[in-house]
DNA sequence: CCGCGCAGGTAGCGCGCGCTACTCGCTCGC
DNA sequence: GCGAGCGAGTAGCGCGCGCTACCTGCGCGG
């Protein structure tokens, strides 16, 4: 039974004990506590009997004692968002993990699960979007202080580029294709109308500056014939290419318009957003747009640690960048 | 500035003075103390105060003195995995998240991001796949307990019907429609190259007993040329359908096969698995296979508040309801 | 009328760590 | 020669909660 002993957990006071001086002289080698001067003979010792019992500092001690946790939660709004962002992600957990911190990621929005940050004691909240007056409440009753983007200051995120400057790309890139009357694509049953009515503002206001003609904005969904009805009027109407709210709702009309025997790109050319790994594989590709979600990613981190830690920031959201990635969907 | 007031969260001790008690009570009274006597007039008059002052245990604390976190883990393979499953895990978060525990999901393997086992601390870990012996022992150096599947007891979930049994249904379903010459396509990069042989394995040992000819197994990617000359091998080669390891594995096979001028499922029939969003999107729309994520759902809570709680088992995985979604890509 | 038992509490320790407030000894400037 | 100053460390409190060990008053049987 060697469990009687490797049950309980190494503490700092077994380090000390171990290497003969005080508990909190093991505190403050561990923490490397500025200000504090501990001889370099001792800091080795302590690092490493530290690393010869196996020392990992007990999280549920050290959040009591510091008045926080080290926990980094972040709200993203359904499987929405482009999957690329999804997989960056990875890059602001490793920056944010060096620092101590965990980055727990949340998908789904309201009527799903209860918010994480009910129960997970977070010590920042960052959301994709702006909060709700509801969600802060709840927040600050769950006892998160910081929140970002900050409530009262309002959706920056909406108007950063980051947001619609795709919007506004999808609109050139069919523009410099020859195409001067488009219609937009938006998707039905969605918790990001805001985000929707957003881009399809951008998209309307950037096509209108460059002269074309936008016949207006359809919700459609593949579960009804509500693309099969959208396809049908918009062949009527004389629209050419349809600028698509993300890479779903482009393979969605871009199903219905195969199916309606029409040729993509001759006929109807489709350009989705967010580049999910479905518009290479979909036949035809799909033109999309993506946007640099390494760089994203790494704002995030820097924003997280800002928050936290107190740390400058250097970058801002505006130098996300964001291009075109033009498929057969569109240039045949 | 009222943050003077607020900025201190509210106490078990706050409640206490405010009822007239002491702490020992009102914590008898919030957590339910079994074999503790608390008269119903006192009850109330602590749980009314504990409503009125807005009161929300300090996890850290609690953690602390339980010795044990209320958090569980649950890693998932990548995005690999069906996107149905992801939708239905909000509904084994709602029952955790009732029983006072969060589950947090991290997905994404090796290479990654550092597991949030590391930083988290846990009280269980469950993962989809059983874990390597390095990843137990990091668990085990973090002070992780509760590990599921269980360490030694070896790869349960994989020969799980839940796991194969999927691979069985393709090639059923494309014998019923009269195939007897097929090819099986895998992902060409993938962490998850123990489920795709299990299943692979699955499919050919169903086939044979059917009495179909398998050609064999490629693994295609969609970058570069893999999968057009994979079409071509088939067709030169008698193959009329693909059983492929899931809906992007179909939806690449597909793109090829249609790029190269055959039809669909005329020339080539195709069946992917998982059902994901895609796979309806798709033109022509993908067949596929749908496991009962709901009920894999509610059985993963039950697990894990098992382990956690000790509660009962009542079901087991054995019980995952897996079935055909028939579509264009094999039906026409 | 005594004492026993039990309903209904209370006092306070322990969890492991962060960190402030102190101590101690030695060097160095004048 | 002496104290100011500083490098190097220690004692121990406080964080908020779970829970054990104890305490008290009252009803009731003998």
């Amino acid at each position: 039974m060697p469990d009687l002993a490797a049950a309980r957990r190494v503490t700092a006071v077994d380090i000390a004990k171990e290497v003969g001086v005080s508990r909190a002289t093991v505190g403050f080698v561990l923490n490397n506590t500025p200000g504090k001067k501990i001889s370099d003979a001792t800091r080795a010792r302590v690092l490493d009997a530290a690393a010869r019992l196996g020392y990992q500092p007990n999280r549920a001690a050290a959040d009591l004692a510091r008045g926080r946790s080290k926990i980094i939660l972040l709200v993203l709004p359904g499987r929405l968002l482009g999957s690329s962002l999804q997989a960056s992600l990875d890059e602001s957990a490793r920056v944010l993990a060096e620092a101590g911190y965990a980055l727990v990621t949340q998908t789904g929005g309201p009527g799903g699960a209860p918010p994480l940050w009910e129960t997970l004691n977070p010590d920042v909240v960052i959301g994709w979007t702006t909060f709700t007056d509801d969600e802060v409440a709840s927040m600050r009753l769950a006892g998160v202080r910081r929140i970002v983007p900050r409530p009262g200051e309002s959706a920056r995120y909406d108007q950063a580029p980051g947001v619609s400057e795709g919007a506004r790309m999808q609109v050139d890139h069919l523009h410099e294709l020859g195409h001067r009357r488009i219609a937009l694509a938006s998707l039905a049953d969605s918790q990001m109308l805001e985000l929707q009515r957003t881009r399809a503002e951008a998209a309307v206001r950037r096509a209108e500056d460059l002269g074309m003609e936008v016949v207006g904005v359809r919700a459609v969904a593949h579960a009804d014939g509500s693309s099969a009805d959208a396809v049908r009027a918009w062949a009527a109407d004389g629209v050419t290419a349809i600028v698509a709210y993300n890479d779903d709702v482009a393979a969605t009309v871009a199903g219905a318009a195969i199916a309606a025997g029409l040729r993509i790109p001759a006929d109807l050319a489709v350009i989705g957003h967010d580049d999910s790994p479905m518009a290479e594989l979909f036949y035809p590709p799909l033109s999309s747009v993506r946007m640099d979600t390494v760089e994203a990613a790494r704002y995030l981190a820097e924003v997280a640690l800002h928050e936290a830690d107190g740390r400058p920031l250097t970058s801002t959201w505006t130098e996300l960048d964001t291009y075109v990635v033009a498929r057969k969907s569109t240039t045949g």
